[in-house]
DNA sequence: TAGATTGTTAATCGATTAACAATC
DNA sequence: TAGATTGTTAATCGATTAACAATC
């Protein structure tokens, strides 16, 4: 057993490190306390909640535990309250600047979208190399050309880089990006970027995601034919 | 122990249970083959793709063995034949039939992409209840009314439905579609469908995907600040 | 044949679930 | 206070990794 002070900072450091599981849950249980919220519902036990989720309420009380003690015994948890605090965890009460690279549909659709601006992120910039796009607004958000995304990345804040262009164009991109110092990128690129360790990555796969749920129609398929 | 006969089918039904975790690697494992294939490599041995791919050898192998003795003792993994293999697994070589409601930005974008088509991912036609849009056609997808979603479900093949519209039309329409006999859902809407336990729904939360990685952000700036 | 590398079993690790003492 | 429900420890389950015999 080492001696106190040490067994402290070792606790610490460890509670620092939660797993991708967790993490991946959080939007999901942020997202039905606002269902009830919505719903006038004031205050829910894990038991509840875990009916209304389909998940265990042994593994809502374990994740919510990793933040802190949220709730009350005998009581269970305020919505609101938790609402918030899960939301502060995600980062929603920060302003998070994104610039995406790619003004294709997918570009436009992610600048679009509606639901982001209320959870913090900002779209300052949209990036193509069609000349057409360049100079046109769309949803507020501008269009640059790409031989501009250095100097605008220099000259401004960015948190996060969206890309939705092909694979080449992709990992070109975002070895650039990471050297003017970019670390965080959402990536729609049917690719795994190429980037030192400190650099993080969420991937949005489509064709994988669709795949996966053709493999499970296919096997159905094949037991129906049995 | 069973009777030889009961404990082989026993054997069989389980093998036929291949977790999650395995399924999601599937398509990555595809794309990297393709990869390799492009590059002209022949042949590869657990432990080259392992470093590739930065997963372990052994993940790798157990993987692959779910589906089949793919490998040659002493030779590794033939790289054309097992992406072939793999393709087979997933479905590609056969057609899926896909109808998109919602053409919007997103619907559109999924319309558009490449890449599906390759895959045997067929787009029969994009519904919207905006009526500007009906009658046209995107990437040679006609666009119908929603009001014509019944009867088309009723009169052609649908194997997949991609869902690219907001929370509370989703709902609707997958229960609608569920009644119809669709069972296959890819999930745009943010929020989780209300559907029976045979419906498989895969879902794709934009929302819940850039949270994850504005929780990364946020942490990371607060371990910049200590 | 000898070397390489798989397929597969066994060991380890981590995540989920169960149980219950703490406490509102 | 009694009942309810959390926070947390312990047990279980499943997935990953290691090891090695089988075999090309």
């Amino acid at each position: 057993m080492p001696e106190q002070g040490f067994y402290n900072l070792f606790i610490m450091s460890q509670s620092n490190q939660i797993s991708k599981a967790v993490i991946s849950r959080l939007p999901r249980y942020y997202r039905y306390l606002r269902e009830l919220i919505e719903a006038g519902t004031e205050r829910i036990s894990s038991e509840e909640l875990s009916r209304l989720m389909k998940a265990t309420a042994s593994q809502i009380r374990q994740d919510l535990n990793h933040f802190g003690g949220f709730g009350q015994q005998g009581y269970g948890y305020n919505v609101k309250s938790l609402y918030n605090e899960i939301g502060k965890i995600l980062g929603v009460e920060e302003v998070h600047d994104l610039i995406v690279v790619g003004a294709g549909n997918l570009g436009r659709a992610i600048v679009r979208y509606k639901g982001f601006g209320a959870h913090g992120f900002h779209f300052c910039a949209l990036f193509d190399i069609d000349e057409t796009l360049c100079g046109k607004t769309i949803n507020g958000v501008r269009v640059y050309h790409t031989d501009e995304l250095e100097s605008f990345v220099l000259n401004n804040n960015v948190d996060i880089v969206a890309l939705t262009i092909p694979t080449d164009g992709a990992l070109k991109v975002s070895k650039k990006l990471y050297e003017l110092g970019i670390r965080y990128f959402w990536n729609f690129a049917h690719t795994d970027l190429e980037l030192p360790g400190d650099a993080i990555v969420k991937n949005v796969h489509l064709l994988d995601s669709l795949l996966e749920l053709s493999f499970t129609v296919s096997r159905s398929k094949i037991k129906e034919e049995e």
